[in-house]
Formats: structure tokens, sequence, C-alpha cells
DNA sequence: GTTATTGCAAATTATTTGCACTTGG
DNA sequence: CCAAGTGCAAATAATTTGCAATAAC
């Protein structure tokens, strides 16, 4: 099933509706590999309808994050970036704090690391699209 | 050695100078156990000294991050918070995203994980002081 | 003394909200 | 139709910054 019937079930069994507002922020989201800021987000989106307000753009963006159908992160620069994640399984993103790059990986070993919290804290890790925040094999400095 | 000392250290090799305004913050910090918000923190430094301004609340949490006395963490309430970690080894934070509770773990299974994401993607994932989302014991839903 | 630091007030940035108008179902 | 959604402009919240005065070393 794809992202787009996904969030369209979604809406529906909410009474939500499919505008093409919406459409139009999903299928820009289908464009970027990377986490991206609103305001990046924004102006690719601008390039279709100038018309489409930031403010909605932010509001698809959270429905879309409650459908777990995006993920956002905050990379220590003082705003969320965000990311489709579509239909995948739940998995795990390592995002380079350098060039943004996102790799995402299986749950592998993030769920012996959730099932050693709870056994041992009684804490439920929200592993769950998580992000880790590194820095990928390009931007390592050179002697380590 | 002790956060003051530490503190005093890192400051004098870097030029930089021990003001009162930084001796309170890092005192009000070593009252408080869990996560704190910019604005409870000043409340608690404003019972000292009412002089004190917010702007230099927030120069000293910087500070203190830089020196790795202080992590920060944005629980997805649109602001940072702020806890101590003194002169600890490097550990992980469970966070729990309901009643705010820190639960320090040690590096342990974290180490691994680090391993194997550096094995296996060449990504170095900055673990240390790196904070978990989650729901603590107390916080989650009876059935589960 | 010299220069880092502060308090203050103003600026900036990210995000949210109220509301009249529009539109999807 | 009519409730959900939108654009707009204004509000809010968190954080940063410029600068003259102050104080640490």
């Amino acid at each position: 099933m794809s992202c787009e019937e996904i969030f369209l079930e979604k809406l529906r069994k909410r009474g939500f509706r499919l505008t093409p507002q919406r459409e139009i922020v999903l299928s820009i989201l289908h464009q970027i590999d990377s986490m991206a800021s609103v305001e990046e987000i924004f102006e690719k989106v601008q390039d279709i309808s100038t018309a489409i307000d930031i403010s909605t753009v932010y509001r698809t963006l959270d429905l879309l994050q409650e459908f777990n159908l995006v993920i956002s992160t905050d990379l220590g620069d003082g705003h969320q970036d965000y990311k489709l994640v579509g239909a995948e399984d739940p998995h795990l993103h390592l995002v380079c704090r350098q060039c943004g790059a996102v790799i995402g990986t299986e749950m592998g070993p993030g769920s012996s690391l959730a099932a050693y919290y709870l056994e041992n804290y009684g804490f439920r890790v929200d592993f769950d699209f998580l992000s880790f925040p590194g820095l990928c094999k390009n931007c390592q400095p050179q002697g380590q």
C-alpha cells in the first residue's frame, strides 16, 4: 500500500479530508531523501503552488507525523526537521549532524536495547522511528 | 573532582571567567534531579538573586553544555530541557515523556549498539549522554 | 587596566492561533 | 449543505543579539 493510500485511509477513518494542499505536501516529501526543514519543504511546495500557506505545511506535517508517515528530529539548530518514512516498518534512523544525511536501518540491535531497558528498568523506550544523531562516514574527522 | 572544580578548570583553560552568576546557575542545577526547562531554572535562580537575567542563564547553560557538564533534550514540547550530568562517565538517559523523570543508566548495551553501527554503516553515533524518550514504569498504560 | 561578562531591551526565529472564507464529501 | 480545512495576519514562545556599563583576573 502506497503512502498516499495509507494517508487517505487514515484521514477517512477520522473524518478528515484529502485536500490538494495535503497531497502536494506529501508529494514534495517524496522528493526529499534527507531530513528537511519546514522552510525547505515550504519552498518546494511553493514551486507547485504559491497560494499554499506555511501554516498549512505545519498543520499537514503534524498530521502526517501523527499518522506515523513522517518523523521529525531536532538536529540542535533550533528547529525541527522532517522526513517521510512512509509505509515502512518501524526502523531506526542515523542522522548525520554535519551533512544531514539520513541512513535508515532495520530495528535489529535496537530491539534488544529496548528489551534490555524494559527488563532492567521497566522503561519502554520509544524506539519506533527513532533517530540517532552522530557523524556519517564522510563527515568524520580523518584521524578517527 | 567536583563539578565546580571541573567547571573552573575548563573556564580557565579558555580564558573565561568564573562569575557569581555562573556559580549560581550551577548550584541550582545541583538541586534538580530531572530535566528542567530554562524557565524553571530561571525561577530558582531568581530566588537567589533577582538581578540575574534569563539571557545569562541561557548563556551559562550553553557553556555548561559545551563543557559536557549539562545535557539537553527536546521532549517534544517546543523547548529544550536541561540537566546537570556533572563529573559522571558518559551514560545514557531514559527520559519519560509523560512525567519527565530521568533515569540514568550505564553505557552498557549502548556501547554495543554504537559498535554495531560503526561496523555496519561507518556511522559514529553520539551516544555519550544521549537521551532516549519513552514511558517509565509508572506512566505506562495498565494493560501493557 | 583590559577584556570577558552582564543586564537590558529589542530583534529574530520557529511555530501557533483566531477567524472569515472556501471547499471536500 | 456543513463541518473540516485554508489563507491571512497577528500572537506567542523560545532564544539570540547589540551594546553600554560592570567586574574578574
